[in-house]
DNA sequence: CATGGGATTGACT
DNA sequence: GTCAATCCCATGC
């Protein structure tokens, strides 16, 4: 991906980044779920305004933001939109697709679905820690490669965001549908789903 | 400087 | 279904 398919609205990248490779050197994996988060709800971490965690939200688009959640997990996020705009989007299940053993060492179980479904799961596949954060998407250690084929515009599945108490009526979570490696079920009637992008 | 609250996960009832 | 682990950081005194 280049710079200007991070530099677009943050709930646009959120749905075209459905798809896309997440790689860390040699492991790898589709992108099946996704969230959006900008400075403007309270749900964000900009939301606050510019501080020392979240001066990476602010700063130029196509970087990475890596926080540590709960004192235990690392949640990777690809900030995007214009430099001075705090938003980012946050990965939460990928489909694995290179590097398996690597990841099932890394994690400690054996099926393929439970490698990377979860936001803290998918970055202890891939061995993304917080020194990772703000390190550059375009040409860094982790990039986001274009759908493979069969990728390139998956239908996807909305609906609220996971895990939050704030905004949590925005519908900015994005989902490949049918993929099994997603991080949690849909809840029953909060379902909906997008018509499948051109 | 002390405090409180998470964009979660895994183990357990 | 419940719950604790564990640490970073924003906030308030």
């Amino acid at each position: 991906m280049n710079r200007a398919f991070y530099e677009r609205g943050v709930v646009e990248v959120a749905q075209d980044l459905v798809g896309c490779v997440l790689r860390h050197r040699e492991t790898a994996g589709v992108i099946v779920e996704t969230e959006a988060y900008h400075e403007s709800e309270p749900a964000c971490h900009a939301h606050v305004g510019l501080t020392g965690r979240t001066h990476i939200l602010f700063g130029p688009p196509a970087r990475a933001y890596v926080y540590r959640s709960y004192g235990i997990h690392a949640l990777f996020n690809a900030v995007t939109e214009a430099e001075g705009v705090g938003a980012a989007v946050l990965i939460r299940a990928l489909e694995p697709l290179e590097g398996l053993d690597l990841m099932r060492e890394r994690r400690g179980v054996p099926r393929t679905e439970d490698l990377c479904n979860g936001p803290g799961k998918l970055t202890q596949a891939l061995d993304i820690e917080l020194d990772l954060n703000g390190s550059d998407l375009l040409g860094g250690p982790i990039a986001i490669e274009p759908p493979r084929p069969g990728w390139e515009s998956p239908e996807l599945l909305v609906g609220p965001r996971i895990g939050i108490t704030k905004a949590a009526e925005l519908p900015w979570r994005f989902c490949a549908a049918g993929s099994r490696s997603v991080s949690r079920p849909w809840p029953k009637g909060l379902r909906d789903t997008l018509a499948p992008r051109v």
